[in-house]
DNA sequence: AGAAATATCAACCCTAAGATTTAGATATTT
DNA sequence: AAATATCTAAATCTTAGGGTTGATATTTCT
């Protein structure tokens, strides 16, 4: 068994010198085999080579191109076809996350495994959100890398557990201020019938719509829309609507299979 | 070391004609000592005794009170304020999903645990969106319920690996819709002053506002008002309020630290 | 039975909002 | 130098939106 090293380990820096300068790209054109195919990106030249070194010592993985640049990357992913995208998140040019949602532009298909240096929850989160397959700290154990590789290869998300809670404690923070609805609304004041005709103006209606909706005179409507700004205390139809978005407003109507 | 067990191995299951009909509680009062006080919830009385019988093997852990309905739980936990809550999350009278809901109302501290038969992504989804510590499945081995203590006792969120990927799948999937924003809108259209006078719209502002805040007169509010209703095809404000909030509208000026 | 809340509508008024046209001042591009 | 885009603004016009009062019918609560 081989040993276990650090992803960005110095064992894998190179002679910096020897490269030409600027964006590097590299391409392995060993196409026809079953290996699974995968690109690299990392604006750090010695990262990127370390990582192609580790994963190139798997057999069943073949990095196919590798680039410093995310630019360049999408154009070898839309030539080459990986499977897997492994992309590092803090690069200056074209940042990790909107790298994730130009690839996936590019192919639905492509699974990303997102890589930084260290443990942002925040970065965690969104990068999940855009999709990513799995999300690797550069300082885990090579064997980790490999690992998501190998899930994601199969259909799997792998996220590690040291990673587990910092992703969900921001994961539900992001939910708590959506529920805390709590905040006292004006919105239960309304009658069924108000309701009926503000969620008509949360659909952009016109009174005279509204009127021919509900199958009533366009006064009433006046009447109705009257009364709804004087319960939530607001000046026009507009002000209403915002009010009714802004506190979770659900038409009685639509009240059915939710929770929440 | 004990056997890992099924947590509803049948080992465990108690001659059900011994104990009364109807809602069943117990209680612990072993109350001073520093092991990590548990209290359970399930509708299934020999479930519950199963996993009473399992959890109390462990020296660390005390299970202080125990209820066949969250009601009655609720009124437990006022009195015993355990740390830990354990409940199912399919239950006739009161659901697990709204359990998890009040428990927190009762003490934001308290760390739930939600235990299912059957692998539902969507029930896990919505279950640690409402802040549960961790989801275990009771065809699982009895060390993972056990485990999953330890690490929320830790401050820890802890989902086994095996829900991992289907919690992600409906996590992400619940992102697609509302990131699917490539759908074209005709927001960037617009020019830097005219997204200045919608973001002032959006705010709920009438005309005369807007010129005073923009310090420009009325009818070039106006008139930039009318260019906004013809890019983005509006009849009038509140449509164009609306069509900015589905649209994911983020004015120009706010456009900062935020990639979505 | 009487009170209170709800839903309906009319008639009135008034102004903010929306439509249209024209035009001057800058700035950028070709 | 000419063309284009943007921001500004005035003048004019029309109507939809918003405020008020008062009235009738129905339901619900007490």
């Amino acid at each position: 068994m081989r040993t276990d090293v650090n992803i960005q380990s110095k064992y894998y820096s190179f002679n910096v010198s020897d490269r030409e300068k600027g964006v590097y790209v590299m391409i392995n054109c060993n196409e026809f085999n079953a290996k699974t195919k995968v690109l690299l990106i990392d604006d750090n030249y010695e990262h990127l080579m370390g990582i192609k070194e580790l994963i190139s010592l798997e057999n069943d993985i073949d990095v196919v191109a590798a680039a410093t640049n995310a630019n360049i990357a999408l154009n070898l992913i839309k030539k080459y076809q990986p499977e897997i995208v492994i992309t590092d998140m803090n690069m200056p040019e074209k940042d990790g996350l909107t790298a994730i949602q130009e690839i996936k532009k590019v192919n639905t298909d492509i699974k990303i495994i997102a890589l930084t240096a260290y443990d942002d929850s925040d970065l965690i989160f969104r990068a999940m959100k855009l999709g990513a397959k799995s999300y690797i700290l550069k300082t885990m154990a090579s064997s980790q890398l490999i690992r998501a590789i190998h899930e994601v290869v199969q259909g799997k998300i792998y996220l590690p557990q040291g990673l587990v809670t910092g992703f969900f404690e921001y994961f539900q923070q992001s939910f708590k201020e959506s529920t805390k609805v709590d905040i006292p609304s004006y919105l239960d004041e309304l009658t069924y019938r108000e309701e009926e005709v503000l969620d008509m103006l949360t659909q952009g209606h016109n009174y005279k719509d509204v009127a021919n909706l509900l199958y009533i005179s366009e006064t009433t409507v006046k009447t109705h829309v009257n009364n709804i700004f004087q319960k939530l205390q607001v000046n026009d139809r507009t002000q209403a609507v915002l009010y009714a978005l802004n506190h979770g407003f659900v038409s009685k109507r639509k009240q059915k299979s939710l929770v929440s």
